[in-house]
DNA sequence: ACATATATGTACCGATCGGTACATTTGACC
DNA sequence: GGTCAAATGTACCGATCGGTACATATATGT
């Protein structure tokens, strides 16, 4: 079937602009002229390409997950390398890009995740945010549980004890992050996560 | 001098009111609306009782400091009791405070920095919780360096680090319990933080 | 060339935002 | 009992919110 114009944007260059403004407005703080502005359309090609603000939010939650968090996993699981020294590298990749001046500082999880309480953010974008909050808790589970060498440690012990600590303490680094704090000031934060696991 | 209509509200009451108000919407997403409904007044005593939202949210941010957060740090400085005890007991009665049920989830001044970078606070409110953010952290340096059980277990070797640990922990355990965690999840953290610490 | 289908730009919708003008009510003082 | 000062309730201001109607521009299929 049949022609009509060309779309004269690249969606995936949009949904990327969209994604940063979400990271550093969150849900509710983001207008439509913010979104617009920055994705270079307007409104009802906005709306044609990604349904309304709620459907795009969702969109750009998903873009972040594969592009920004999906990252950090990779390290955690590479052969042959110490269990300490990869919980150490996932750690500072993570602070690594909360405080990485190309983008907006913190986490995008965790600064939407706050606006559930405010009840500023619509039912199926919440469930979202819900759902990729526990991404990170469900990997560090499996990683104590699973991997040999968390089971020697005894991380395996009190595995949602020890997942919920450095989630945790993820939570406070983006936080920290989102309010200024530069790199290197949170560096040693992962030695004190590493040394309250007992490794 | 001079007479007029007596005031028909209680400002403190109404103040505390407000706190609540921003405590779970942020300064941004407080309305008017939801701030003089939660009051019991309407704008215009609000205008003539607290000047205008950002005055109002300066001094609902000083009762906060004042009649929340305050609080916790007594316990840091009681006599006679051991510091690993003394610590404990502070960083619980955060979590505490955090996890309450009478009370909006999390850290107010944490859900209001995280606005910051958004640029959806003024410049004099962005200043406010700049200042404010900065005490707990001021408390544990002057602890770490002072207390004189500090200084044998050699936390004031590294005093900024040891505190930006523990308030890094804190901001984390406050956008935990926002998005839901009960008390009885983060509690464990207390003994990681200790742990962290090497104490 | 023409019909058709899709994308774009403009201009608008009702609702809500922070803030205020104004008339009215309530009080203290002489 | 007036007079004046302050607080209140209503009704409104311009600006912005998310979302859309509509006319126009650009493509394909015949």
């Amino acid at each position: 079937m049949s022609g009509g114009r060309k779309i004269a944007f690249d969606k995936q260059h949009a949904l990327a602009a969209a994604m940063h403004v979400f990271w550093k407005k969150g849900f509710a703080g983001a207008s439509l002229t913010d979104l617009t502005t920055a994705m270079g359309i307007n409104k009802p090609s906005l709306y044609a390409a990604f349904g309304n603000k709620e459907s795009l939010f969702i969109q750009a939650t998903d873009h972040y997950v594969e592009q920004i968090a999906g990252a950090h996993s990779q390290v955690l699981h590479q052969a042959g390398i110490p269990l300490r020294e990869r919980l150490s590298a996932f750690l500072m990749s993570v602070l690594a890009s909360q405080c990485d001046n190309n983008t907006p500082k913190g986490c995008y999880i965790s600064l939407c995740a706050a606006e559930t309480e405010a009840e500023a953010i619509p039912k199926a974008a919440r469930e979202k945010i819900q759902a990729v909050s526990q991404l990170t808790y469900n990997m560090l589970i499996t990683l104590f549980t699973q991997d040999p060498e968390a089971k020697q440690l005894k991380l395996d012990l009190n595995a949602a004890e020890n997942a919920n600590f450095l989630v945790t303490l993820l939570h406070g680094s983006a936080s920290m992050a989102r309010t200024g704090y530069k790199h290197d000031t949170l560096a040693p934060i992962v030695m004190h996560a590493l040394k309250g696991l007992g490794i």
